[in-house]
Parts: C-alpha cells; sequence; structure tokens
DNA sequence: CCTCTATTTTGACATCCATCTAACCTTTGG
DNA sequence: CCAAAGGTTAGATGGATGTCAAAATAGAGG
C-alpha cells in the first residue's frame, strides 16, 4: 500500500484532486455533529432556536421530555461545551439561546458541494 | 411538574409557541448526524463528496486514514445505512457517491430558524 | 439563618461504539 | 480450477455515552 496518498492501484482510480477537509478541522466539526447526533439534544436545539423569545427556560424544558431532570442538564451541558448554546442565569431561573452563527457554519459545510470551503 | 407542555412555573416563562421538530422526526435526523459525528466519517464523506469524477473507489480511501481496511468499510457502511452515500461494484472494485439530496436535507434543517419546516 | 425551589454535579451502571485481527466472499487472471 | 487482490463480515475488547438516584449548589423569601 501507498502510504502518500496517492492512488496504489495499477490504475483503478483517479487521484484525489479536491480539497476536502482537513483532520484537524474535520475532528472539530464532528464534535458539533456528534452534539447534534442525539435525539434528546437535536429536540432540545431546535426547541431553544424556534422558540419567539430567542431563549428558554430549562424549566419549560424538562417537562417536555421522558427523562430525568439530571439527564436535560447534562445534554444541556453538551451543547454549550460545543458552543452550539449560550446559557445565562437570571435569578433561579437559567435561560438557553442559540448560537446562530455556529449553526450555520454546519449548515453551510453540508451545503457546500466538496464540503471544505465553507468550513471557514 | 405539568405534563401537559405548558409552562410549570409560576410566571417564570412564556409559553413555548413555535413547532420545533417532533420527537419521532428529531431521531431520524439525529441518527444521520450522529453518523457526521466521527472524524473518519466525516472525513470520509469530505473526500467523497469533494471528488471531482463524483465517485471514489475504496482503494483510494484506505490509504488516507490511518485505521485498517475493516474499520474503513465499517464507516462506509455506516454513512451507508444513514442513507449519506451510495455504492456501486464495478470489477474488483467498488466505488461510492454522496447523496446530495441527504446533504441538502440536513443543510436545509440547520439553517432554518426554527429548525423544523426545512426538515420536510 | 432556614427552607424551599430550580438547576447542576457526582457516582454508578448498562449499553453502545470504534477499533483490531482473523476469516470470508468476489472478481480477475493465469 | 486455482491463486491473488479488493472489500466486507465476524468476534473480541477497551473506552465512551446516556441514564438515573442522590447529593450539592444557588437564589428567593421569609
Amino acid at each position: 500500500m501507498a502510504a502518500d496518498g496517492t492512488s496504489s492501484a495499477q490504475g483503478c482510480c483517479a487521484p484525489l484532486e479536491a480539497l476536502p477537509l482537513d483532520p484537524a478541522h474535520a475532528t472539530d466539526m464532528a464534535k458539533m455533529f456528534k452534539a447534534l447526533g442525539d435525539p434528546v439534544r437535536l429536540r432540545l436545539l431546535s426547541i431553544i432556536a424556534a422558540h419567539p423569545d430567542g431563549e428558554v427556560c430549562v424549566c419549560d424544558l424538562t417537562t417536555l421530555f421522558d427523562v430525568a431532570a439530571p439527564t436535560i442538564s447534562y445534554h444541556l451541558k453538551l451543547l454549550r461545551e460545543t458552543g452550539l448554546v449560550e446559557h445565562d442565569r437570571r435569578g433561579t431561573w437559567v435561560y438557553y439561546r442559540p448560537v446562530r452563527e455556529r449553526l450555520r457554519q454546519l449548515s453551510a459545510l453540508l451545503a457546500a458541494p466538496d464540503m471544505a470551503e465553507a468550513a471557514r
């Protein structure tokens, strides 16, 4: 096997000419996609992004799911750590907002034919 | 706790009025995002989508990664099962193509402000 | 200060996932 | 028909992940 990235076969295929996601960048992006790869988290983000107030109180989120409150908290933390949402405490309650810039970034990556240049 | 989906608190927040992803649909979409949530798979898809020929031979993919051939095969199968790529055997070699429709679907979901109507 | 409510953290646990090696299938070419 | 090469499948394994109950933290309001 050729380890130099060129075709190893005797003529089975043309070499890769386009410029796909480099490994480092792919790891970054994959983290965000992974965060979206759970039904609870995707719904959480969707609910947060869809709310007309631009933010949602955790107290309203917990009632919408079949899982316990700590589980919701766990998922929200994960969304936070990947930069997909921000949070903000006001008094007893905590409010979550989407980070639209990040959502646009992911959307653009999937929209680009070569999935590369849109990745910034 | 109110289990009817309305606010349970004494006035901490406005009720959710927008229409986010329903649970069933969220599960579907989450599967696809999960498939993108691994660096190897994301790179695989990117390479496949970026190739000028519109398809890539597996024989060229295996040389580009640090993982063993069966692992590449495993990831390709996963991408296949989520409908993100198609494959096709010609002679000894197997070629993979992106399913652009699916990519657009995911992209649109993230682009929609409420992450719902674009989900078809 | 004490208590009540909202939210998060911790610890435990069962399951899932990415990876490898070894074995298998398929096609090509003697 | 046999051997070689490309790709996939099977089985095993260590590590990550989602979940819960219990405990901890943070404000609000006596």
